[in-house]
DNA sequence: CGCTGTGAATACTTTCACAGCT
DNA sequence: AGCTGTGAAAGTATTCACAGCG
């Protein structure tokens, strides 16, 4: 009621924020294979960080640990997904259903981590016969009713590049705010619109560069 | 021949290699375009990054610009393809051919900017009589082979999660030495191997972080 | 004169190391 | 005694702002 800090610390670095989710899934591993309590050390490890860095990132969000004994999964996945936003769910719609968008459809990944694919959309009439995942692919032309109807935040595209932008244009103007890009385009969004990219093509670049290194200098530095 | 300095200047930021592909790609567009030349300016705004920032990682791989002047489109497309080593091409093996590894074989971004899918492998063997993308889907036994045969470094794993480990250990084990990870694990490997991961559910939960505060406080701090 | 290339300043991230709670 | 939570230090990355070349 004080205006400042609305519930929780605000005010999270980037970087820990891309971190919370890798948090959040060594947590529910732990969680299956019976573990209840777990040091610093030990999530760390789970989620391929040092425990520095891991206790840092936590101390973000609260002092959700107990000093001399270590963290309780459950109260902390419970936590880390709240922080995020995914104890509730949301809807999101899929722009682009080739082979990539089938792939997004069907990816049980979304479902059990808080997101629910509530339209696939595409705007080839062609598609329009296919059932993909359970949801019958519709017309692009139906984007504006879907997000209306579901309260849709965030879109997904899975076009090809030529068509992104247009679809990005159109998301934005019917109200989504979020979008996670798989075309190989820079979109330009208003402010308040979030957009991430995954480019494929990218990491195996990154990949090629590091390689190319390692067979110029293979010991590095011990030569005479 | 003198030792150091093999014949590029070494030890270019992460952050700036995390970018040159896109830089890449702006370039490659601009030269579609019809563009010659360029200012870091134009260059930046294609790219969605800032000026100073894209001259700054340019300045890292050299002076290829003119002063007063700008860049010759495809003069520094060339240099930063060969920084990146994507002037070769480089061979690379699929390993889970479910959806997004069907996805993954027929995407062309790959071909076209230096990766050549050299084998489709599986390790279910009700896939092995698929042809996916014109590459039969093969054994996954068969992996140390192919390897061997066409000297492949780099190896994308598309499998569940549950069957991701083993894999990149065989992976190494037949010599590969970069893996693009798509399955939500955390993968370890040896030194000197080299690991991207894409997860897909981790950048919706990214978003869904940032789409949860905005609805929070909309207008952030013009309240009286 | 304009635009690149780059030191210097600022901002962000990671790591260290230990005080302080249980 | 042990492990969290955190200031302070070190390491990276980004941005500024301008000297210097064409």
């Amino acid at each position: 009621m004080t205006a400042r800090t609305p519930d929780s610390a605000r005010d999270i670095p980037e970087a820990t924020v891309a971190r919370l989710p890798v948090y959040l899934r060594a947590l529910t591993g732990l969680a299956e294979d019976g573990t209840t309590t777990c040091s610093s050390e030990e999530l760390a490890a789970t989620a391929g960080v040092n425990s520095a860095k891991l206790r840092k990132d936590l101390s973000y969000l609260g002092s959700y640990g107990t000093r001399g004994v270590g963290y309780d999964v459950e109260y902390l996945r419970y936590q880390i997904a709240r922080e995020i936003g995914v104890t509730q769910d949301w809807p999101v719609v899929i722009v682009g259903i080739g082979n990539l968008g089938h792939a997004l459809a069907n990816y049980s990944g979304f479902r059990s981590r808080g997101f629910r694919v509530v339209a696939l959309l595409d705007a080839d009439p062609s598609r329009h016969d296919e059932v993909v995942a359970g949801l019958d692919v519709r017309s692009f032309e139906d984007l504006e009713s879907i997000v209306a109807e579901h309260d849709v935040s965030i879109g997904v595209i899975a076009t090809p590049a030529v068509a992104a932008h247009a679809v990005a244009e159109r998301m934005v103007a019917a109200g989504i705010t979020s979008i996670l890009n798989f075309a190989p385009t820079v979109l330009s969004v208003p402010d308040g619109v979030d957009v991430r990219k995954v480019d494929l093509s990218i990491e195996l670049q990154i990949l090629a560069y590091h390689e190319q290194r390692k067979a110029v200098s293979p010991g590095s530095e011990d030569v005479s």
